[in-house]
DNA sequence: TTGAAAGCGCTAACAC
DNA sequence: GTGTTAGCGCTTTCAA
């Protein structure tokens, strides 16, 4: 192994010259410089990232963690955070972390000691608190995005989950709907239970009735959206809602899917309005394009690494906190009712 | 921070009966070995992995090196990867890399150099090759997944492209087809190529004729699929194929599309079969459920975690190589030409 | 069974 | 402008 003493060695330099010319250092003469370039060039020479860390604790690498990784819902966060990591010369490590504590504490400790010295952390959960109060006692540098708890004293990206709803719902009566169901996903998640309160806000505010039966909970596997949609097609045509608003992708395709299923079409008999509009469904979907309120995801990546960057250079101060707007995201699957 | 140091001291022994503790060595008094364990639990302390590895030389941890991270295409390889990772008790880091030369050079320097000590390299590029040759002359331990390289040397994990696109044929043959065209992917990845040979082989074994013809070539972006589907539409019916098989799904996509913007349908005016059959598509689709060869990622992704850690354990002595076949996953795509 | 001491590869004070 | 020295936190001989 070519370390910078033998560089020295070949170089007839002392290490610290070395030292110098690899980070860069002004006060080296040419002449020396160039010396030592050619013997590292030669002898393809890199420094050990264990010992500059151990030294310097830093390394300059920003560690993901991410619960199910894998999952397409990721696909324009992490393009934008590569997209990112190119521009800003990072090196970026992904982990995909598990619902296991011990794990999750495994990869942290590990993480934290000696590989990286900055982290982005996407969607805690509320049972992550511990390491996310180990994590900012020891003032190690991190960004949550989307996370669970009410506390601005961290640096966070948020989306606007809450106005995004009532824009949903806003959308919804401006194409003639008044009887708009909501199937909410696990109120667990601090998305979802944002999307209810923005759901409920909008009811009212448009004056629309809003009693515990618009509200259908899909706090299992999203598959219970299915039986629930049928139940609701079942409903007598004056009573059955003219939309529903549902808290993901998913529940809204296995909603459509058991609208379908009963012989009902979207939008013609119900409209369904989803909050993601993911590019990449998780699953088999052949029904109407969905319509529904889209989150910035790939400017949230980028913003992420970026300023996880800035914080660390010192050009941003913390707390650091950034929320995104949504869009509407116009599909196939909300009728208008002022149209015939 | 917390060092063994002043664990040592709180202890009241030495760092070294500290450290011997963490590594769980077996000449500790058991006595002495309780106070250490409750003053680090105490402490919270925890080894710091660039200490450690600048002694070690290990870290326990493993890159995983992917192109284009993000894409769905990886879906099945992460979750077999994240299982195995989970099983294992590993920490495995994922980088998503570009084509960018220098970028790939500089994760590779920055991971071996004190951060992992083994790597799972997905789809190298021919330009890789100097990376690979590096990696391999300094030992570093690394697999290979559907590499580039015709080389016995590497640990590697291979999918046996060949046989399945043999399959393929032998599959539209047994339903009746015999004017079998391919539309080819960038015959710069050896995927492609194996697909090509497999494909030849089996149409010449099959007495199929095979012209220049029968090979239509998408080297440039899959919507180029789209065009040539449509030519072979328009070819008079006694002269068109009744088959087309593709290399990936994303051309499959892109020609189904252009044979149903010509108002023909799909598989009762011409059979479409496909390499890949991602249960993620990468683009919208909504046409019939691709019928084509499916790779077994999954498998792939948890073996190679558990390959390299059983390399690194010397429970399997390099090089290590392992082919998975594929199998035909039946959708919609194919008609049985014997049928009425 | 335990501790003292050396050293992994690097950088940063400090001296020259 | 350059070299010497010490030390980052840890493990591992070697003595005791």
């Amino acid at each position: 192994m070519v370390t910078v003493k033998k560089v020295a060695e070949l170089a007839n330099v002392s290490p610290s010259t070395v030292s110098r010319v690899i980070n860069g250092a002004e006060n080296v003469n040419p002449e020396i410089r160039e010396r030592v370039k050619k013997v590292i060039s030669e002898t393809g020479y890199f420094p050990n990232n264990a010992a500059r860390s151990l030294v310097n604790r830093k390394t300059g690498a920003i560690a993901v963690l991410i619960r199910n990784l894998h999952k397409p819902f990721f696909y324009d966060l992490l393009r934008g955070m590569k997209d990112a990591t190119t521009a800003m010369h990072k090196c970026v490590l992904f982990c995909n972390l598990s619902d296991e504590k011990e794990e999750r504490n495994k990869y942290m400790q590990f993480l934290t000691n000696g590989i990286v010295d900055s982290m982005i952390l996407y969607g805690t959960l509320y049972t992550d608190w511990p390491i996310i109060e180990n994590l900012s006692s020891s003032r190690f540098p991190f960004i949550l995005i989307e996370n669970n708890f009410d506390n601005s004293q961290f640096n966070q990206i948020l989306i606007n989950n809450f106005d995004g709803a009532m824009n949903a719902v806003r959308f919804l009566a401006e194409n003639g709907h008044e009887r708009i169901v909501l199937f909410m996903g696990n109120p667990n998640k601090k998305v979802n239970l944002e999307r209810l309160n923005g759901y409920q806000r909008a009811m009212t505010e448009c004056g629309f009735t809003l009693t515990p039966d618009n509200i259908v909970n899909i706090f299992g596997d999203s598959s219970q959206a299915f039986d629930a949609a049928q139940a609701i097609m079942r409903m007598p045509d004056e009573k059955r809602p003219t939309a529903i608003f549902t808290t993901s992708d998913k529940i809204a395709v296995q909603a459509i899917k058991g609208i379908l299923s009963l012989g009902f079409r979207v939008p013609e008999d119900i409209s369904v309005m989803t909050f993601d509009s993911q590019s990449h469904l998780e699953e088999e979907y052949k029904g109407p394009t969905l319509t529904g309120i889209k989150q910035p995801l790939y400017d949230v990546g980028y913003e992420s690494i970026s300023a996880i960057s800035d914080i660390m250079d010192g050009k941003i101060k913390p707390p650091y906190s950034r929320t995104y707007e949504t869009t509407i995201q116009k599909g196939e699957t909300v009728r208008n009712l002022n149209e015939g």
